[in-house]
DNA sequence: TCTGGGGTCCTAGGACCC
DNA sequence: TCTGGGGTCCTAGGACCC
């Protein structure tokens, strides 16, 4: 198994727009009062800049940084790209972000030598097709081949033999391991449980009762270097959703219910490019205080139609309790997604609103995203939100 | 520190059916 | 009459990942 994982991707990116970003600290996310970072450069790592931390604190402790906000259609191309990279060594490609995946190089060995061959292939080619470095992890397992790519970024390599793999693993602090975030690191401290091999010489039924049965088999079995997932090359998506956090919390009815037009139309447009409808839709309300709150409806159909999900989204906010909420963030998700083939039937019921969205896409297409919309949503951008 | 947006998976309770 | 057991679907919430 190999993980590869390009260094600082979207800070990267970044760089290779604007060559006079090379060497800066480069911060790449929301650059709103409320956004955090997505991606920082190692220079900007050097100040203690971190993904996932709010920006605002970021441009405290780095007052130079060059910030920027995300550009996912420059990722989107880049990503691409380093995908064909990795599907010329083997078609067992998982990918698990735009900048990370695994390979099974087990069949390409005849091809293209041995595994730590192959990652060093991948490694180059990588650099000069996509124009940034990444990390390769060489392991007999999924997870060890992971953790193997983080020890050796950025630009690295690291091949962790079958037989050195527990003396590679037992020193790792447990919030190493996939699945392993705060709360499951909470729980194993109150245990005295900090490294790999503590959480390996734990028995299970001691961790089975704080943590699940079935987190506790996994996690015990990661511990012990056991992994027999294999490379998964396509899965079908199981959900498409879009939410927003607003500037400012939204206290106004009107406001929150043509936020969620807008979200629910979004979401449809994302199901109808990419063929699928949604049985089940769900809000999601973040309220000022950070609370979070989800409403869910299971129609009898499913649907890929904006103004269906909006119906049950805007029935959803309608009835929840009290009023006046002060609202940080609004969502809206479809599951239940069944493949879109089935097409006909819609039409047979004389469905309306498909084909005036699917018009819709279709000038979208010509015109560009914006060009067309619910009148309701022509003076939404009076109302202070960011798009 | 004052907390994004895209997802996946799991749990637990209740309704309902046989 | 005074309460089984298994299965499926739906809903709400939460942990976790990048």
């Amino acid at each position: 198994m190999l993980h590869v994982d390009l260094d600082a991707f979207y800070a990267s990116v970044e760089v290779l727009k604007d060559p006079s970003l090379a060497g800066r600290p480069v911060i790449v996310g929301g650059v709103g009062g409320r956004g955090v970072v997505s991606s920082a450069s190692y220079e900007a790592r050097e100040y203690g800049v971190r993904s996932a931390m709010p920006t605002v604190r970021a441009r405290r402790i780095c007052p130079d940084g060059v910030f920027v906000p995300p550009d996912f259609e420059a990722y989107k191309a880049h990503s691409n790209r380093f995908r064909e990279v990795l599907l010329a060594h083997t078609p067992l490609v998982e990918p698990i972000s735009l900048d990370e995946a695994f390979l099974d190089v087990g069949g390409a060995t005849m091809l293209f030598g041995d595994p730590p061959n192959i990652a060093a292939r991948i490694r180059a080619e990588v650099e000069r097709e996509v124009g940034v470095t990444c990390s390769v992890g060489v392991a007999s397992t999924k997870f060890v081949a992971k953790l193997a790519s983080d020890h050796c970024k950025p630009n690295g390599m690291l091949v962790v033999p079958a037989d050195g793999v527990l003396a590679f693993l037992g020193p790792l602090p447990v919030g190493r391991l996939w699945g392993v975030g705060k709360k499951t690191g909470d729980v194993l401290s109150r245990l005295a449980v900090r490294t790999i091999s503590d959480l390996a010489a734990t028995p299970e039924p001691i961790l089975a009762r704080l943590l699940g049965a079935q987190h506790a088999t996994h996690l015990s079995q990661l511990a012990q270097g056991i992994d027999d997932r294999g490379v998964v090359p396509y899965e079908a998506p199981k959900s498409v959703g879009n939410e927003e956090t607003f500037e400012h919390d939204v206290d106004d009815d009107e406001t929150l219910l043509r936020e969620l037009l807008a979200l629910s139309g979004n979401v449809a447009s994302r199901l109808r490019a990419d063929g699928y409808r949604a049985r089940t839709v769900t809000m999601k309300v973040r309220l000022a205080t950070f609370t979070t709150l989800t409403r869910s409806k299971t129609m009898a159909d499913a649907t890929d139609v904006g103004a269906d999900l909006y119906r049950a989204v805007a029935d959803l906010y309608k009835a929840l309790p009290g009023q006046r909420r002060r609202v940080r963030l609004l969502g809206v998700q479809a599951t239940g997604l069944v493949p879109a083939g089935a097409e006909q039937l819609a039409l047979l019921r004389g469905e309306r609103w498909g084909d005036v969205e699917r018009a819709i896409d279709r000038i979208e297409q010509r015109f560009g995203s914006g060009s067309a919309m619910p009148a309701s949503l022509l003076d939404r951008s009076k109302h202070g939100h960011q798009f």
